[in-house]
DNA sequence: AATATAATAGCACGACCGTTCGGTTTGGAT
DNA sequence: ATCCAAACCGAACGGTCGTGCTATTATATT
């Protein structure tokens, strides 16, 4: 019980790195196991398929994403210092923790035409990654410190994009100053339904 | 002279459906001589390598790009018209014209990690994309339509991040009011420099 | 119409893919 | 110390991958 909980752990971790470096689609086996230093088989019976490894390796990265971008920012009181607090705790996660580019982001455009279990899980995973800025954005207008009129979905929206935005100049066109055109963006974002 | 041409054009443009579908990595050289319906090797003829071709493709995608999303653009007035334009016509590209994603999205995702002759030349057509939108922000500053204190690369950065926010809210989310988001978000960025 | 050249097909190659199976080693409970 | 199940390995399978080679067919030029 113990043993192979540790190793898929171990496994995980290394498929979690790969498949930010490479994508989730080219996250091969025997290069995994190559990898983590065990057969192809052995590694391979902790999972029944590739589709399901496939999908435990999203579970971790939104385990990953949570608890480096998401749980720190709960720290901050109720409001826009929170949700400022995840826009600098992505730009952490995306810029100096990951070992690659943005695990979802690569799962996301190479599986959003094929049909099947890894499209609906990312799906989901995106999904409630979303609602998670929305919620945010909710209680910051419980606090009045955002306009009740503005949409929650609409700022999610817009701050969600500057992250990919900001994902792709930073790593594609290693533009030296990604990090200041995202931060001033979040904030006129945010600027602009402050009460 | 003229057969080759014909059936190379043929070819690319199959390819860059493929492409568009399934992203720049996945497209195999098998399937896309079934798609066209010739033979492995008849098809391979044409283009020395692999790499080849995905840089051929990549040079066809931005063809299609700049007749479809640019070109039209120009026969709106210098100034923000232009802009809106552009915009609109990203928006029918994305979302109705292609087949499937972005061809570019995929390539940055897929090639950001792996140097080499495809990643360079997806950075250097990123790059003069970018320019574009830069270049055409500038030309309503000369018009006098935005301030002239503001930064001409800033704003590109933020159109440019609306763009492919759009795009995964659309195809991965299925967001029913992800071109009005896209809308909405690209109207308050030029509004906020506007003069 | 004859000829040179380009275009295409067929076949084979080594490498890697996900997956299966039979056997061996290992760890934890009795 | 014994025993059983879990963990792991090695080899092999049918496929597909990109890439050569040789031969044949179609096209273009004279």
């Amino acid at each position: 019980m113990s043993k192979g909980f540790t190793t898929k752990e171990t496994i995980l971790k290394t498929a979690f790195e790969l498949t930010s470096k490479f994508g989730l689609e080219s996250l091969s086996i025997g290069e995994l196991a190559k990898s983590v230093g065990m057969s192809k088989s052995g590694l391979f019976s902790h999972f029944k398929s590739k589709e399901k490894l496939q999908l435990m390796v999203m579970d971790y990265a939104a385990e990953n994403f949570t608890l480096k971008v998401v749980k720190p920012a709960l720290t901050k009181g109720r409001g826009i210092d929170r949700i400022e607090a995840m826009m600098e705790n992505w730009v952490k996660w995306s810029g100096t923790y990951l070992p690659g580019g943005c695990p979802f982001l690569s799962a996301i455009v190479e599986f959003d035409d094929r049909p099947g279990a890894v499209r609906d899980h990312i799906k989901v995973l995106q999904g409630t990654m979303v609602e998670t800025f929305a919620r945010s954005v909710e209680i910051a207008k419980e606090e009045s410190q955002i306009k009740s009129s503005a949409s929650s979905e609409q700022l999610a929206y817009e701050l969600y994009s500057n992250m990919i935005g900001f994902h792709i100049y930073n790593r594609l066109l290693k533009d030296k100053n990604a990090k200041v055109k995202f931060q001033n963006l979040y904030k006129s974002i945010l600027e602009k339904v402050q009460v």
